[in-house]
RNA sequence: GGAGAGGUGCCAGAGCGGUCGAAUGGGGCACCCUGCUAAGGUGUUAGCUGUGAAAACGGCUCGAGGGUUCGAAUCCCUCCCUCUCCGCCA
């Protein structure tokens, strides 16, 4: 959510972000309707302030016939307010709902475009390996290892459902460990977070109302949340930190659900796009200060980087363009990784920040140094999540007898080198 | 799932129709005093929001939402949450 002062004196950038994030939204009538809903309280405000002086009265008549007669008064001015009260309410209502569909303003350096296909490489890493045997896609790595069950998967919980298997859920394990190892290394706080969330978080966190066709949601009316950056953002909600706590990084770790209803007949082989993974996330809450913003996204975008290196998986990195972004997102970078059988890069990672849009929304606060409260910058990044990052790492690793590498960096979290039948 | 208790400011806790945005204590902050094992004194310490350049003035908020009333932290209804006991259970 943005600040209404924010729109009204920044009209132009505000409609400027809602034509290059393909949004439909009227800003006009926001910003009239904001104005309407201010005369409104006026109005009502001014009746409120002459009943709270009447009750005064009231309270220091003298006589009972004069208080009789100053409620009589009281009556009155009562009726004829009743009106304005409702359509203020009505106003407010609608005013609050519209500005949950403010779309943030995007940051100069994002490159303009409609779709990922316009989101611009800024770094590569790491060799793209050249086999000198057939390769095989990591679905049949994984039949062929028995290291995924798809089929199954299916007869159990439906079309893109799977079971990870021997030395796939150890590896997926490891990798966890691994990452939580270096996470923490860099400052971060672990929690497992919830994953079955209120709607008021969803909300907050921005998936609500825009993406409600992406979350599950159960028959008591709460949420799975697709990632825990929901549970993680919700944690200090309505909060006031301390400015000497910041920034404050968390890495949550927690089962991720998503309908990826509109990904129909996408990637419906194998295990890149399923309906439940694990996954680490980082969360950051900083001070309201766009330098620390985008230091701190540098920083989140390295620890992701830090971690694909040491698995030794071929990566680069892409700034999304505006239409590719969130609404709340102000700049996103994408990591992707090198998938040798579609001989493309798949993202795997999303590094992003929101200034205060997210903390607007969550009540998410903090007391400066001169004692003025201000709402925190938040930022997110995956940390690492599994199954998908298998598919990179299985693939990129396998050898021509059909075995598959482990990357040293995960050797001491195994009991296993390679795996091999 | 059953029975009961409760949700008030940074914390503890009083208030149970008007004098309450809220006693008191603790904590924090500021100043004063004091040479001593950091004590004493004084003051200060909620958020949101409207008009305004500002000073200021106004409105709202005692879990959330609705209702009764001239008037509600206080009464009524619905919901949410917390705690205790019983049951069930990884």
């Amino acid at each position: 959510m943005l600040d209404i002062k924010y729109i009204r004196e920044n009209k132009d950038k505000v409609k400027e972000a809602v034509q290059r994030k393909n949004i439909k939204f009227d800003v006009d009538y926001l910003l009239d309707l904001d104005l309407k809903r201010r005369e409104l309280l006026q109005t009502v405000e001014e009746k409120n302030a002459m009943k709270n002086q009447a009750n005064q009265r009231i309270k220091e008549a003298e006589t009972q016939e004069q208080r009789d007669m100053l409620i009589g008064q009281m009556k009155e001015l009562d009726r004829n307010s009743d009106n304005e009260e409702e359509e203020y309410k009505k106003i407010k209502e609608e005013f609050e709902e519209l500005m949950l569909l403010v779309p943030n303003v995007p940051d100069e350096s994002v490159p303009f475009g409609d779709s990922d296909e316009d989101n611009k490489e800024i770094k590569t890493w790491g060799e793209i390996p050249m086999f000198d045997f057939t390769i095989k896609d990591h679905v049949q790595l994984s039949k062929d290892l028995d290291l995924v069950d798809f089929e199954r998967g299916a007869k159990v919980a439906g079309f893109r459902g799977y079971y990870l298997k021997r030395e796939a859920f150890q590896l997926s394990m490891a990798i966890m460990n691994y990452a939580t190892d270096i996470l923490m290394k860099n400052g971060f706080i672990p929690m497992h977070a919830p994953s079955l969330v209120n709607e008021k978080i969803m909300k907050g966190t921005g998936y609500l109302p825009q993406a409600k066709d992406e979350v599950y949601q159960t028959t008591d009316g709460m949420y799975l949340a697709g990632t825990s950056e929901v549970s993680v953002m919700g944690y200090h909600s309505d909060e006031i930190l301390k400015e000497e706590d910041l920034p404050i990084k968390y890495m949550g770790f927690s089962p991720c659900f998503r309908t990826e209803i509109g990904s129909y007949g996408k990637d419906t082989q194998g295990i890149l796009r399923v309906h439940e993974f694990m996954k680490i996330e980082q969360v950051v809450l900083c001070i309201n200060d766009k330098e620390e913003s985008v230091r701190l996204h540098e920083e989140i975008t390295r620890n992701a980087e830090e971690i694909l290196q040491g698995l030794n998986i071929p990566y680069h990195v892409v700034v999304n363009c505006t239409g590719d972004l969130g609404l709340g997102q102000v700049k996103k970078y994408d990591i992707e990784c090198w998938v040798p059988s579609q001989e493309k890069y798949r993202e795997t990672h999303s590094s992003s920040y929101f200034f205060d849009f997210q903390t607007r929304r969550l009540n998410i606060r903090y007391k400066d140094k001169n004692g003025d409260i201000k709402f925190a910058h938040s930022l997110n990044n995956t940390g690492i999540a599994t199954p998908r990052v298998l598919i990179p790492l299985l693939e990129n690793n396998q050898r021509s007898d059909g075995s598959i590498a482990i990357p040293e960096a995960l050797h001491k979290y195994l009991n296993f080198k390679e795996i091999k039948r």
